[in-house]
RNA sequence: CGCGGGGUGGAGCAGUCUGGAAGCUCGUCGGGCUCAUAACCCGAAGGUCGUAGGUUCAAAUCCUGCCCCCGCAACCA
């Protein structure tokens, strides 16, 4: 008989930088899913990727120097040996960039804008020049810009549009016909009740505002707006053709099986995909899945306070299967998780050690030491107790695949795992219900032994079979541990107990130790900084990221100059900016900073600050800023202004 | 009033949709065992389920107000 097919994606992972181990989570839960599916006999195809366009990554690659191209290159394959040292076996990982997803991409916005579901409008509106924003009539606030208060004109600017609302009643009928659709289904209300009940908007398509995209092919002045690009690698990359048939592959895999993603992008997946997809007259995927996220456990991650959390790091440290198993233990269905190192090695400890490692261990030991190594079936009970625990570790061993199986055909991998636990710590039981040392001290009871550890060890290899939809390598160690017969001589450590002093330690030298703050005298000082502080903060040292080399040249094209605050005030609407007029020469600038949690507007005003006056302006919160101020930043983000060491004049230029 | 998530024994979570005896893992305490990675097994303590009201025979669960946390988004130029 054919296998049943079974296409799974993960969501392509945006290039803009280094994933970390919450983007991380999402490749290792979709692996798990596609390891477990291809054990159950499904033929799986499962894809991954990138997604590399858009003014985001336009912007980063201009800030390093290098082109688009060069840095989604560097980025891709930092996420594509992420997702390798992960051991994850996705079948294809495509680009965004490769050459024939953007000529399908073209030819499918072709399609679409000649059947007629894509038109050319504009954005049509009140337009603030100043904020670059439209505004409807309602969102003004005394017939003025909102944002910065200014006079709005009517005003127009081109793009395309997808015709939404054309499918939204199909879509409306799918949802409710197909409540595995969207799931968890907390979500599926969520969609219906925002966006697809009140009426959807029609959805631009299209942008002229960049250039780091797919061209629109007949009139190249616009390119391709994520969401067409992005979400169609999943017809691509089977080999959909928007101009005939496609791939053998691809009338065999679409329509997906399983579109797992997070669940910040639910929206797009639900309704957007759907659509675009009624519209090019395919099947719809059969279900969506939104993960929760994977949250960092000690306060607030930020890369100056060096808790960010990579996945190669924790590699290095636990090992691949340690950190797979964490994740995917550890995330509930329906809510964030949480990760910190803490939790890291306490589960390690107690799960992976305590309860597998060493049920392994002494069971193994015990085998060798009573019987050489290898023990048959002798199906020895010596009395009712006996049979007694012998059913009930049997009946425990034959259910677990069952109920793993429920569990992961409802995406429940946390309890998939938890229950296979279970089976281990059923093991566990059984060897104190038997105690198979006490058996060893009497001859006659020899046969009983043997059957003892003949159950045990056909329960463990079941359980370490299980497990390796998880945890591929253990699995695999284990059942070449307690091998075809006879179990190796000499056990080998699967999981070390892991020190938690040890392990914190190591990660403080890692990263540099985040200074402790003084109990009491931060609060009453804290907008000031730390200023009367210890002899400890003088010694204290922080590395940065290194940033390249630049030239004299370049470094040239920067003006600084010194700046004197005559005026600053709190931007409304804003929870970090401080708006100032900083007097330099005979002109004066606003320059807007996030300074706000450190400075108050009275403590500015009166100040010699260093200015970068030549940096472009940029609206911030909708305020106009033309230049910076220039702060020193330590490890907890405490900021504090640049000044002149003697006093110099306004407009004084530093060099 | 930007969007969203959450507040359940010391820690991390389940249970909330479909009201009906508060559960899991870790930690703590006591006991057992010695094959094993100071591991394993048994037992116990510990919770006004954020808070104030409401609905109900019955509320962690449904409704309303309030108080705290957190993530994303913006606005760290």
């Amino acid at each position: 008989m054919e296998k049943k097919k079974f296409y799974m994606t993960t969501a392509i992972a945006y290039t803009s930088g280094k994933p970390h181990i919450g983007n991380t989570y999402e490749i290792v839960l979709a692996d798990a899913v596609a390891r477990y599916k291809r054990s159950q006999g499904y033929d799986v195809f499962f894809q991954t990727g990138t997604d590399e366009h858009g003014q985001k990554i336009e912007l980063k690659a201009q800030e390093a120097g290098i082109t688009p191209k060069e840095y989604v290159d560097h980025v891709a394959g930092q996420v594509k040996d992420i997702w390798d040292m992960m051991n994850s076996s996705y079948d294809k990982f495509i680009r965004t960039t490769d050459k024939d997803h953007e000529r399908q991409v073209q030819k499918i916005f072709k399609k679409l804008y000649e059947q007629g579901d894509i038109y050319k409008g504009s954005y049509e509106g009140l337009y603030c020049t100043p904020c670059e924003s439209f505004w409807t009539e309602s969102q003004l606030v005394d017939g003025k810009c909102p944002d910065c208060g200014r006079e709005v004109k009517p005003a127009k600017e081109e793009a395309y549009f997808f015709k939404m609302s054309k499918y939204a009643d199909r879509l409306i009928e799918h949802i409710n016909t197909h409540p595995e659709f969207i799931q968890p289904v907390s979500r599926k209300n969520e969609m219906m009740n925002n966006f697809l009940l009140p009426g959807l908007q029609d959805l631009c398509v299209s942008r002229t505002s960049f250039k780091w995209g797919i061209p629109v092919d007949f009139d190249d002045r616009h390119v391709v707006y994520v969401w067409l690009d992005a979400l169609t690698n999943y017809i691509t990359g089977i080999g959909y053709d928007a101009e005939g048939e496609g791939t053998e592959q691809f009338k065999k895999d679409w329509p997906a099986d399983l579109h797992l993603i997070g669940k910040d992008i639910i929206r797009f997946h639900t309704i957007y995909w759907p659509i675009f997809l009624m519209a090019l007259g395919l099947p719809l995927p059969k279900q969506i899945f939104g993960h929760p996220w994977l949250l960092q456990g000690d306060g607030k991650m930020s890369k100056s306070r060096g808790n960010v959390l990579y996945a190669d790091e924790l590699v290095d440290f636990f090992g691949v299967d340690a950190v797979r198993f964490f994740v995917l233990h550890e995330m509930p269905f329906d809510n964030d998780g949480v990760i910190s190192w803490e939790l890291l090695v306490e589960r390690i400890n107690s799960e992976l050690a305590n309860t597998l490692g060493n049920l392994v261990n002494r069971t193994i030991s015990m085998t060798n030491k009573y019987f050489g190594g290898s023990v048959t079936d002798k199906g020895v009970a010596l009395n009712e107790e006996d049979q007694t625990v012998d059913a009930d570790l049997k009946a425990v061993t034959e259910k677990t695949p069952q109920i793993v199986e429920k569990k992961m055909d409802d995406l429940r991998v946390a309890d998939a795992i938890t229950e296979i636990f279970n089976l281990f710590k059923r093991c566990n039981k059984y060897i104190d219900e038997t105690m198979p040392w006490a058996l060893a001290k009497d001859e006659e009871k020899k046969d009983r032994l043997e059957t003892v550890l003949y159950n045990l060890l056909e329960s463990i290899k079941s359980g370490a079979r299980q497990l390796a939809p998880f945890m591929p390598d253990t699995s695999e160690k284990i059942l070449v541990q307690l091998g075809d017969g006879k179990v190796v001589e000499k056990p080998e450590i699967l999981f070390a107990r892991l020190d938690m002093e040890e392990v914190l330690k190591k990660v403080e030298e890692l990263h540099p130790p985040v200074e402790e703050e003084a109990a009491g005298n931060e609060g009453a000082s804290d907008k000031a900084g730390s200023d009367g502080d210890s002899a400890k903060d003088k010694n204290a040292v922080i590395d940065i990221e290194a940033k390249p080399e630049i030239t004299f040249e370049e470094f040239g094209k920067m003006q600084f100059q010194v700046g004197e605050i005559i005026a600053c005030e709190e931007v409304k609407k804003s929870r970090k900016l401080l708006c100032s007029q900083v007097k330099i020469g005979s002109q004066v600038k606003q320059i807007v900073s996030g300074i706000k949690a450190h400075y108050t507007p009275e403590e500015m005003v009166g100040k010699k600050v260093m200015v970068l006056v030549n940096l472009k302006p940029a609206k911030l919160a909708g305020v106009l800023s033309e230049g910076m101020l220039l702060c020193a930043e330590d490890a907890q983000g405490n900021l504090a202004l640049m000044t002149p060491e003697k006093d110099m004049p306004a407009g004084a230029e530093v060099c």
